[in-house]
DNA sequence: TACTATATTTAGTCTTAGCTAAATATTTGT
DNA sequence: ACAAATATTTAGCTAAGACTAAATATAGTA
């Protein structure tokens, strides 16, 4: 496998939930920041090796080995990024690029050795779970904090976008993974929320809710 | 600076002592494992960007700032060493290959940050000295055990082969870095030693005395 | 259903980094 | 000093992975 091609593998796990959706050429493309004409062309080279399924003009998947390949990958990026933060200090909007790299080592053991490091963790510092060795993944029951009701309340254990901005404005804000959040009221005009976080209250808009996960309370 | 970039300029540096010496072609070429062809190709790419001397058919050596990417080069493959050593417990045979990969990672946070994880480490597992941020080395002064004397001894501080082969030998041997050595005899018939080992006496071979570099004690 | 807009693929080109075979320099031995 | 051996470079080819422009398929809408 070359960096590119992990690269295309990973993506198309992501576009279409893990892999099982046929995703479209330009979707690629655009996610990838390509032209749809290389997708193409590589998405033809791994339908070869019996990575993707693909029928032209109607999209590719992942086959059960592409599928084993995203994950491995994923499972890298992830591992390294908790050794980031937990090891070398990073902030969470600091590890992705690095961990861009990291993920293309290739070397078994060094993987396994990182996992034990770092005590075998579940979840990267986005919330997003670890799959395991044998690409087990531990789906959370969360939801969108656009979603709770007003009066419901849980516990932030992830964001959907992890984008640098967005978990700056979130450290700015003093939100973090952890954090306990109740929605006090949701604003009619603009679906913007006043939330209840630790002992303080906070006005956010409707797409930072929307950006956020929640743990809703047991029982 | 690509990956195969780095590499050629670090192999320039280490085949000519520091880089100063002009190297040539075919050197380059059997230890890169490629054909001199391709060498002539790469260097002429160098040269253009600066980073080595280059006069047909006069060999290659590194410029100042040739020097200075080596040194960063071989800094991050040593200090990744002494991290799989010291953090993720890999013997000193198992180190290279990953280095080799993990070397090529562009961060100068994550470098610097792995430095201090690991306390600033002088030398990497084999005995090299590790370039500071700088380029700054620490030389040591070492001779090869083969060059002690009857009589003479010291600590074994770096091994010359570090191929996974001899360091294995060594493993097997009970002969590592920090161990006291003296030379007890010479055999002149095949230029083999019997040497003292801490409590124990071993004889070994010319070519193995050869490979290991001693601190002489001091006074 | 037919026409148009959009999505996708094909064909041909580029760059990087290799290769082989042939040409040319340099070095060595007598 | 000159021929033979060796080292190096040049020329032309290849594969991966990208691109542009042109061709073709699909989808949306009147």
């Amino acid at each position: 496998m070359t960096r590119s091609e992990e690269n295309y593998i990973k993506t198309i796990f992501h576009i279409g939930r893990q892999g099982k959706e046929a995703v479209s050429t330009n979707s690629i493309a655009e996610q990838m920041d390509t032209k749809p004409s290389s997708v193409t062309d590589m998405v033809k080279k791994l339908a070869e090796k019996d990575l993707v399924n693909y029928k032209k003009y109607q999209g590719v998947s992942l086959t059960e080995m592409g599928n084993k390949i995203a994950l491995g990958v994923i499972r890298k990026h992830r591992l390294w990024e908790v050794f980031l933060v937990e090891k070398l200090d990073f902030s969470w909007d600091e590890v992705h690029e690095v961990a861009e790299q990291l993920e293309h080592i290739k070397s078994d053991k060094l993987i396994d050795r990182l996992d034990r490091l770092l005590k075998y963790p579940k979840y990267d510092p986005h919330g997003d779970p670890i799959p395991d060795k044998d690409g087990g993944f531990e789906e959370r029951d969360e939801i969108l904090l656009s979603e709770v009701p007003v009066g419901g309340g849980g516990i932030c254990v992830g964001v959907k976008d992890s984008s640098a901005s967005f978990l700056k404005f979130l450290d700015k804000n003093n939100i973090g993974l952890g954090d306990h959040i109740q929605v006090l009221e949701i604003e009619e005009f603009d679906g913007s929320l006043l939330i209840g976080i630790g002992e303080n209250q906070k006005q956010i808009s409707h797409q930072i809710a929307a950006n956020l996960y929640i743990k809703l309370k047991e029982e």
